[in-house]
DNA sequence: GGTAGACCTGGACGC
DNA sequence: GCGTCCAGGTCTACC
């Protein structure tokens, strides 16, 4: 199988980006921890859906991919840099946190970078069905979402039963969610009452009447990109934290019942605290509150 | 600005 | 097998 290889800047760790959270177990991804292999099954622009493995190459990444054209294979790196992050530099949070017992590790780790997925449309749907649910749910809608909706590696012909089980799909395009209804979101991929929003996310974007990709690049502060966030149905002070960390904007703490429970083992004894409490404690990390909550190291992390 | 309650799913638990 | 309870953020109404 032919491979292409994407640098890094440096310090770069594979192993850190597939473990910043827990995207690798959301459909299209997927992860076999013996070889430590991520894959992802990718539509290209053209409508082709590939099957991508990525390996650690220590300088980059290494990504296993069908014979494609010279195009395709530009897509393909373009992706890849975007999906770990490959170009991004954090020497300045490195720089402020070198005297941090809890963050010690960061550097020496190459932490910073969080695993993305290809398209932001992506990014806050899955992070939409992270809100208000356990995880296995969260896995659970995501990949019906993607077996429901999604385009085939097998493209459009019919495929026999015995084949069709090594067929897999990419993540639906806002086109093909759009043209779903909250009904069929509800009562098949069982995504419950944030049906509406999803769907209205999906009609905005395929409609072109909300470039959700542009915010990838826009420079406008970060307030006022949290700002655009939050007009997302289903996009709250949480959802839009998180998606500022993937977003690369480190100023907001994605404050949920983990954080709590964390950062009250850490330091107020277990007991019961607001989101007062969490931001008070990061306060000083300014621009990086983010990202230092996101690697501390916790006395309790269960 | 702060708070209470509804919104849903699915897992855990008791019977 | 069935019913009940509970965890999990967002949104809206209300104070």
């Amino acid at each position: 199988m032919p491979a292409i290889l994407v640098s890094a800047r440096k310090p770069f760790n594979f192993t850190s980006v597939i473990n910043s959270h827990g995207w690798r177990q959301l459909a299209p991804f997927s992860y076999e921890e013996t070889t430590n292999t991520l894959s992802y099954v990718l539509r290209l622009s053209t409508g082709r859906v590939i099957d991508l493995h990525f390996h650690d190459a220590k300088e980059g990444v290494n990504v296993q991919i069908p014979k494609l054209e010279r195009g395709e294979r530009t897509e393909v790196a373009d992706k890849v840099t975007w999906m770990f992050g490959l170009d991004m530099d954090f020497s300045h949070f490195y720089a402020a946190s070198h005297a941090e017992p809890k963050l010690l590790h960061a550097k020496k780790l190459a932490r910073g970078r969080v695993l993305r997925s290809p398209t932001l449309f992506e990014d806050v749907l899955k992070t939409i069905l992270t809100t208000n649910t356990l995880w296995t749910a969260t896995r659970n809608m995501t990949l019906k979402l993607v077996n429901e909706l999604g385009a085939s590696t097998a493209g459009r012909e019919k495929i026999d039963p015995p084949l069709s089980a090594m067929i897999k799909k990419a993540f639906p395009t806002p086109e093909a969610i759009a043209a779903s209804s909250p009904e069929f979101l509800k009562e098949k991929i069982r995504v419950g009452y944030r049906a509406p929003a999803i769907h209205q996310l999906a009609v905005r974007v395929a409609s072109g009447n909300f470039d959700l990709e542009s915010l990838k690049t826009s420079d406008v502060p970060t307030l006022e990109l949290r700002k655009q966030l939050l007009t997302i149905n289903g996009v709250g002070p949480y959802a839009a934290a998180n998606l500022l960390m993937l977003l690369g904007r480190h100023d907001f703490i994605p404050i949920d019942s983990y954080a709590l429970k964390m950062v009250s083992n850490e330091w107020y004894r277990g007991e019961p605290i607001t989101a007062k409490e969490v931001e008070k404690r990061f306060e000083k990390w300014g621009e990086f509150k983010g990202l230092a909550f996101w690697f501390w190291d916790w006395k309790d992390n269960g």
